[in-house]
DNA sequence: AATTTTTGTGCAATCGATTGTACTAAAAAT
DNA sequence: ATTTTTAGTACAATCGATTGCACAAAAATT
């Protein structure tokens, strides 16, 4: 019998007979026969390989990220090569020559912070290579995406916290070219004027989204005297930073300070007085994305259309957003 | 010219002249020829892959060590394909199985704490596929690993506990047919013993791991009144939840109790008090059996050895074990 | 000058699955 | 019984890099 017919029949192609499909099926169970995707690669000119580019792989939202891809795509048949940027611009641009370079089927991109332009992305797209974006979007590029509703979770907690009769609300802010830092700014502002609550410049601390920002933040803030009523951060790093500062210090959370933060870091629970923050479900937008960009490679249709997922964190309420505790 | 030329050239073959090799590169490069490794992978019947076998993507540990493994092999050219077991004997098998179909060139597996044969192992030495452990290894098998020295991280703990003035130390341990568990024991054992310290069985439990299993242990602990002076335990998740209980119960830690854990998990540190812990770098031992097997991969040499590296764990005092503050 | 050696290139086969085309046998239609 | 249709299978080319072998040209040797 012909490799065609075999071939054929694996494929379950019509034109060959249910008896002969069974039998080349049977036997190759027996013989252990394992179809090497090497060949039908090389043949097909695409090699099942997505790559992944993230700022880190070994942070609590992208491993659970990476964790929901993996679930997709390896039952898929899809490989994923993941490529790590640390924020770096350079290194992002770097990466994504190589994914191009390995002819990934398609690219997945988490923003380095450290990118303003998108150009190199053109790149990807000359090539025909499928590109999506998850959680850090370059939004003026027409793609495919899942996101997080940030406006919609910094709305939230910005709107608990005023609820809990804060209203003097500091925010510590990351880049404004990011969306994600974008909208949290955005979505705390329209909570804050919504309750007719002022927000003056000195209100906004920029690029403050590290622990050590956080802290540095702090001890002036300390120094100054002039305490707000409660503090969001765009990042729990930075509001651990707050907190340790002002455990230091002697001033109280929540009763002197509001605190809350974004990302729900696992430290967050178990911090004294333990952080509200708000949940992003890195897995299930993993597994989004996945879905997304191989629904896109395995129909034949013309990309006819741009798709976008956009996912509702969760607010988590903790001890130190709760002033008056019953 | 021949593609055979154009492929010597490129390959820097000796018996293509050098103003042919750098005709040919400058022409490539003009081109902007990019080698199909699909092709070439099918040529020579490897793939470039590595495979890998882990409980868990998202857990501290594993995902700083997929971070260093990615580090190593994204440069020479191989791309990871990740498995996760969750722990589970099946998923193992056949995540096993997926990476030999798939042909692999190699494999680094961390065990899952369902395992208990080596048998499955075998389909992969059989293929002649490299094995190499991580971590989590099966003492039986001889093969390359790379493994924590958790013997000597028990023992410095245990050690550290007892100069710390605790003398009754309990141990929570771990599936003793995992190497891991059955050091961090048999390290807190020899500790004990040296300080003629009785370990009565009673004192040392099984199967607590989780952060549940901790709050269990902890409560009927307490129920019982009879406490010891300090606990081990094999995993910063059960000393979280034993800390948790017994500072619902009021009592203090370290005064009435002393308390250290295993892996130096984040949020160890935030705990109040902090936790002394052990950190194992997991980034490091990622790197380092990349690196063990890309050498094995691209030595042309039968294996006539075994490799094998010992990380030691870094103890990390914190609060929970400094009895006298000074 | 003739012969050997060295050096540089090209031919053609190979890796294994896939697929358009062609061909044969069987079934259906006339 | 002859023609048409359809089903089932095989041939051969293809994907692109690689490599053993052979051959030609140039250099070295006698």
């Amino acid at each position: 019998m012909s490799a065609s017919t075999i071939s054929r029949a694996l494929a379950k192609h019509p034109r060959i007979s249910v008896k002969t499909c069974e039998l080349v099926q049977k036997t190759a169970a027996v013989m252990n026969y394992r179809p090497n995707h090497l060949a039908s690669n090389l043949r097909r000119g695409k090699g099942k390989l997505i790559g992944v580019i993230i700022p880190r792989i070994n942070r609590h939202f992208f491993s659970h990220a990476i964790a929901g891809m993996e679930a997709i795509t390896n039952p898929a048949g899809y490989n994923l090569m993941i490529c790590q940027t640390n924020e770096d611009f350079e290194s992002e641009q770097q990466s994504l020559q190589t994914l191009i370079n390995n002819r990934v089927d398609g690219i997945i991109v988490s923003v380095a912070s450290g990118t303003r332009t998108t150009k190199h992305f053109k790149a990807a797209i000359d090539e025909e290579i499928p590109l999506l974006f998850f959680d850090r979007v370059m939004e003026e590029l027409d793609t495919d995406r899942v996101v997080n509703d940030n406006f919609a979770g910094a709305y939230a907690v910005t709107k608990h916290l005023i609820e809990q009769g804060f209203h003097k609300i500091m925010h510590l802010a990351g880049p404004r070219h990011i969306n994600v830092y974008k909208h949290r700014y955005t979505g705390y502002l329209k909570a804050m004027e919504e309750a007719d609550l002022e927000v003056s410049p000195e209100m906004v601390i920029d690029d403050c989204l590290t622990r050590d920002k956080g802290e540095q933040f702090a001890e002036k803030l300390c120094d100054s005297g002039n305490l707000p009523d409660a503090i969001f951060s765009a990042s729990d790093y930075s509001a651990l930073g707050v907190l340790l500062v002002l455990k230091k210090r002697g001033i109280n959370v929540p009763s002197d300070i509001g605190l809350a933060g974004f990302a729900n870091e696992p430290f967050t629970e178990f911090l004294e007085p333990s952080i509200t923050t708000l949940e992003q479900f890195g897995e299930d937008m993993g597994q989004s994305v996945a879905r997304m960009l191989i629904d896109r490679l395995e129909s034949k249709e013309e990309k006819k259309f741009t798709s976008s997922v956009s996912f509702k964190p969760q607010l988590i309420i903790r001890e130190s957003t709760i002033k008056n505790k019953i």
